[in-house]
DNA sequence: ATGCTCGTTTCTCTATAGTGAAATTCGTAG
DNA sequence: CTACGAATTTCACTATAGAGAAACGAGCAT
């Protein structure tokens, strides 16, 4: 783990050419601390972590997140997961799942006066955005509910319940861009950290 | 900037209904250690940071990540950006500028055999999503050309050069939404300097 | 009040993060 | 092969993170 954060900040260093004195340098941390991080040899705090993420020019968050791998995906029309609803409506995914991006682009066609229902609240950090292709639809965030019409577009934080509903005459097509985080509910904890044998 | 994550953390633990005692349990950190953490008296190396990431349920990540404060924000389609370019070519942004969200969402269509250009790459941890609604898009990603037809979809890394191009006989719409990673390159020192961010 | 429990803070002490400079490796030129 | 400059690693030392337990303080019952 800490290994994995060397590498990934060598890299990030490497990318944009920089050595270890000017990375130092620009990050206001000790030439051999650096190179102690970069090896795994030594755990940063917080504070000179941030310093280093400063200096590379990548937020904190950055740092810690797991590198991307996959490079191409490409779903086919007839290839991506078409939903039909009992209610009558159709979903479609056009995002593919890609380990660690937790992104989901979804097209949904409504038919007149149908209400999607509501969606729970989720972890702190999401979003959503949405643009209305064709006819109205009505987004309720919380408790506050938002009229939009073709064209019209909306962004709002994810993190309370939020619910579509198609309030014309005629068909709502809209997409949905979600950028969800993860939050896990309390796991029955993990002991692979028996840490405390080290103490003497 | 530590008490900030102290008051974060404090927070994450009072929505859980933790104690001290139980949450430094769960993350297998002392009493006193989460309590200096809290009050932004010390410190934490990023081991014990992640533990109590770990023992909250979040993920590294999201602790160090600044925590979002915009709501909801509507974009009526008369107030969306539309660039109409001297190619023949029309843009429009979907997705409004949120603060810390790297996020962008746009509607193009290009004229018949139209080249949009090619992008630079972005920095490493950078996607794009594209969906074709109508038309034949050709996607370039390094040098790999790759065709997509309507209703395709495609997922792919943005951190090496990209073009768009219709190689279609008749005009070609098309969604782009980018999650794109800022990476500033060598400054000297300190002052956030801005980050500019903008899309084709 | 007195005693009890729960939650938090303070205390002591050891392990280690972090600095600055010397030592080492590694190209590359002479 | 030797010399030299740049990049990285090792070394000695100081500051502090982190564990463990004691001390403090707020309810709450008797």
């Amino acid at each position: 783990m800490l290994v994995a954060l060397g590498v990934r900040i060598q890299g990030l260093r490497h990318d944009r050419g920089l050595t270890l004195q000017q990375l130092a340098e620009a990050a206001d941390v000790s030439v051999g601390m650096l190179s102690s991080v970069e090896r795994g040899q030594k755990a940063p705090t917080i504070v000179v972590l941030a310093r280093i993420a400063d200096g590379l020019g990548v937020s904190l968050a950055d740092l810690v997140a797991e590198p991307e791998d996959t490079r191409i995906i490409v779903r086919r029309a007839a290839d991506q997961d078409s939903v039909d609803e009992p209610g009558g409506w159709r979903r479609t995914v056009l995002s593919p799942v890609v380990p660690g991006v937790n992104f989901e682009w979804i097209r949904t066609t409504l038919p007149p006066d149908c209400d999607a229902g509501r969606f729970p609240a989720y972890a702190p950090g999401s979003h959503e955005y949405v643009v209305v292709e064709s006819g109205t639809l009505r987004l309720t965030i919380a408790d506050t509910p938002v009229d939009l019409n073709e064209g019209d577009s909306a962004y709002f934080a994810a993190d309370v319940t939020h619910g579509y509903a198609n309030t014309g005459s005629g068909p709502c097509t809209y997409y949905v861009a979600a950028l969800i985080m993860r939050a896990r509910v309390a796991q029955p904890r993990t002991r692979h950290t028996s840490r405390g044998l080290r103490r003497g």
